[in-house]
DNA sequence: TCGCAATGTTGACACCGTCAAGATAAGTTT
DNA sequence: AAACTTATCTTGACGGTGTCAACATTGCGA
């Protein structure tokens, strides 16, 4: 009965993140609501909106340390010496990892929740550009080392490369046209189109 | 003020639909509520109910006729007298059209809000089954004709081939990482990934 | 120590999906 | 034509939601 009850809380932004976190992988994040957050935490229905300015916001920062998290995974992957199409290769193996083992993080950092229906924090837009432009450096990287097919510029290759990885990763998250057995071969297949050398 | 108050609307299914439909083009599937779209058909809250079990089942009469429609639009071009390849190219183009002409009926068919948060109606499986059948057959014979890889099988290549266009249509509509001028010409890179030939 | 800003609370409002019970109309059987 | 059944539509109600306004408590800096 150290910290039973005092009026404040003491780290009530962080416990609200990690309570959200932990609730929307369990139970998705369309049944998460501010009110049940709340009582998890063990707060009143309001107080949350002292450290979020609503419920856009509190997702967004949830988006945002997803950002955070995947692009600390896949710069932790580049740091090894590997040949450089093994590590491509492990990339994509990652990415669509990462997609599965935090589906619903993925959901909010790639999905329409935020970025369509709901108005993207001016942080979050900066950390997905962030993302964006070490992912397109590396493109850039990846086409001199003809890995990549270089029949255009770093920005395009790398939009419509990123743009396959991500319709995999919905396709297999939403359940619709794949089982999960096939992701594997999938993964494969998709590699080798990705890298099919031009001539 | 010949029909203006009868008890008995006359087609309400078809009037949910439509208004529905329309209702979602102009304000998003998230605004859409029974409540709203009753009052605008002109009905009480809970006759929809009579009509369809709850919103999913709404939802999913939807996205349905949007897979007829989007069937349609494709077998219509299918039989055209083109060059295959010429043909391929004006299937991706025509896919990527119909996503951002209906990208609110697009979403309901290959999105979360029915496929994972929701349940996906019998009829409605049954629809998107026969759209992807239609499609791997198609690309069977794109294969046969040299102009997909045929280093896997039809399934595999039909599954990454329209996981890329989808993870296209998606990073569009919900407007991340892609400005609208810049889709054309990844359109036309989309088509040079898929379309290189493996030697 | 005083006062203010940060943080917490309860009350209220307008929405939402949808169940239950009753009213009305249309269709079917006699 | 009368009676019964079924489809359709209505109002009332319940529990849930996001969030604003007003008020209470606390910790910190002057």
């Amino acid at each position: 009965m150290t910290n039973s009850k005092k009026y404040h809380h003491g780290d009530l932004t962080k416990s609200l993140l990690d309570s959200a976190s932990s609730l929307i992988k369990e139970h998705g994040v369309e049944s998460l609501s501010m009110r049940k957050l709340a009582d998890v935490v063990g707060v009143s229905r309001t107080a949350p909106y002292h450290h979020f300015k609503d419920k856009n916001a509190l997702l967004c920062a949830l988006a945002e340390k997803g950002f955070y998290e995947q692009e600390e995974l896949l710069c932790q992957l580049l740091k090894q010496t590997l040949p450089t199409a093994d590590l491509f290769k492990q990339y994509v193996h990652l990415y669509l990892e990462y997609a599965q083992q935090h589906s619903e993080t993925y959901d909010l950092m790639y999905g329409r929740v935020i970025w369509k229906a709901g108005t993207p924090t001016d942080s979050l837009v900066a950390a997905s550009r962030q993302t964006f432009k070490t992912w397109i450096d590396w493109v850039e990287k990846l086409q001199q080392e003809n890995i990549l097919p270089a029949d255009n510029s770093a920005l395009r290759i790398g939009q419509t490369t990123w743009a396959s990885l991500h319709g995999l990763a919905r396709f297999y998250l939403d359940g619709i046209y794949l089982d999960k057995e096939d992701l594997s071969g999938m993964v494969d297949q998709m590699i080798k189109n990705l890298c099919r050398s031009p001539h």
